[in-house]
RNA sequence: GGAGAGGUGGGUGAGUGGCUGAAACCAACGGUUUGCUAAACCGUCGUACUGGGUAAACCGGUACCGAGGGUUCGAAUCCCUCCCUCUCCGCCA
């Protein structure tokens, strides 16, 4: 959420930000309302200040005696009066917070402006020395592979759950959790980070906090009965661990990492790269989540996308970084790079990581702050986050480069230990 | 699912209608003392919004004792609804 006075003393910036951003602009609706509110804030203070000082009165004749029903009356109509500005000044606040929560936050000053994914840009693109984009001979692509060695089975997930549910099988699904194990394992003893399991259901005060709602309700598996969402991704379980929270100014950076499942409707995009792994309801991500001081956040979103990276090189996976442009940034990220690894058999870069910056932005939804041991103020906290990586896109560039011609995997080097075998044939 | 207890400031914890934004203690911060550490003593010590002020310091006002309503001239305190936590019983991975 952004900071109404930014937006008060700020509105050309923010206008012109949201609309890099392809967001509706209601500035002037929200400028308006503010201006509002602030009157009927002034007019009922003044009643209650005068209310309260009455009632001090009040009580001193009481006390001595005295009658004091003059004033009680007089003060009946003041209270009521302030229940009338009261009400309208609730109705007002409500369509301003209404407006404010839909606000997206803005690009950063090196976000490149742009309007689609057409615009981001290729920052750096890595690739084991023996590999070529340029493959000449037909490879099997994850589906084909993937039955043929009888690891997947998506036609089984659908009659269980439905479609874009996998069902991994045997050293299938064995991988998988290689693949978890590894990540895990290198972002908590390579690169520093606290490991945290933490629960897949959860309450939808933390869902607005890091601002998934009230805006992509649509996007969201919804448990009404209990009032539980299944998470999209542990961005959201984990960086509301410390939401309404003051943090020790000297504990930040708090870096951690989590496994989960991820749940997502994916509403509307039936038909779109829907086959096997490409875009499922329930995948499997290793979240790398940061909580920062503001002047370091960037630095740090640069060093959440390395520590991403790393697994790719591990695992000897072709990959690109891209820097998002202002119109493909997310609605919460203020900056943005996305990982993308190969996949020969489509042809095409799969989106495996998308490593962002919130800037303060979900520390104010969510009341994230740290003491400022400088000036003594508390000071929303930045907060990051990334994933080290989606299971799903990455098993198919996984599977589909380290195929043999004669249809074989090879399990990667660095996953072997964790797997216990070398090939699935 | 059944029965009960409870939610107060960073923490513990007083407080049953006006003198309570809230005692006391602990923690924290500043200072005095000290060869160092410790202790002792003194002082400071909530947040948000809002008005003024130089976007600082600071000053004024309002709100906040789980959340939301209600009663009242006046609510942490009385009433209603909801949420959460804990204990015991039942069921269960």
């Amino acid at each position: 959420m952004l900071d109404i006075k930014f937006i008060r003393d700020n509105p050309e910036v923010v206008k012109q930000g949201i609309k890099n951003k392809n967001g509706k602009d209601r500035v002037d609706e929200l400028l308006v309302l503010d201006k509002q509110r602030r009157n009927l804030i002034t007019q009922t203070e003044e009643l209650k200040a005068k209310k309260n000082s009455v009632s001090q009165e009040v009580a001193k004749l009481k006390k001595q005696g005295e009658d004091a029903s003059s004033i009680i009356s007089e003060m009946k109509i003041i209270s009521d009066e302030t229940k009338e500005i009261d009400n309208e000044l609730n109705a007002i606040e409500e369509k301003l917070n209404e407006i404010l929560y839909h606000f997206p936050n803005l690009p950063d000053e090196s976000v490149p402006v742009g309007k689609s994914s057409e615009e981001n840009v290729v920052v750096r693109q890595w690739a084991p020395e023996e590999f070529s984009l340029e493959n000449e001979e037909k490879v099997l692509d994850h589906i084909e592979l993937g039955k043929k060695l009888n690891i997947l089975d998506f036609e089984r997930g659908t009659k269980i759950s439905g479609s874009g549910f996998p069902l991994y099988i045997g050293k299938g699904a064995t991988l998988e959790r290689a693949l978890i194990n590894f990540m895990l394992d290198t972002h908590i003893k390579e690169h520093g980070y606290t490991e945290v399991l933490p629960p897949f259901l959860v309450n939808r005060a933390s869902l607005i906090g890091t601002g998934q709602l009230p805006k992509m309700e649509e996007d969201m598996y919804n448990i009404e009965k209990d009032g539980l969402y299944p998470i999209p991704t542990a961005e959201v379980p984990i960086t509301n661990m410390h939401r309404n929270e003051i943090l020790e100014e000297d504990s930040l950076p708090i870096n951690y990492v989590g496994y989960s499942a991820c749940f997502r409707r994916e509403a509307g995009s039936y038909g779109k790269e829907s086959k096997g792994f490409l875009r499922v309801h329930q995948f499997n991500k290793v979240e790398l989540v940061k909580f920062v001081k503001p002047e370091n956040s960037y630095d740090e979103l640069e060093n959440i996308v390395s520590d991403a990276e790393a697994i790719l090189k591990l695992l000897k996976i072709p990959y690109r970084i891209l820097l998002l442009c202002s119109g493909d940034l997310s609605f919460a990220a203020s900056k943005c790079y996305d990982i993308e690894t190969w996949s020969p058999a489509e042809n095409k870069w799969l989106e495996a990581s998308s490593c962002s910056n919130f800037g303060e932005f979900q520390g104010r939804r969510a009341s994230i702050r740290f003491r400022n041991y400088k000036t003594k103020k508390l000071n929303f906290v930045h907060t990051l986050n990334g994933s080290g990586l989606a299971t799903s896109r990455l098993m198919v560039s996984l599977l589909e480069n380290y195929q043999t011609p004669e249809g074989k995997i090879i399990v990667p080097k660095v996953l072997q230990k964790y797997t216990g075998f070398e090939i699935i044939d």
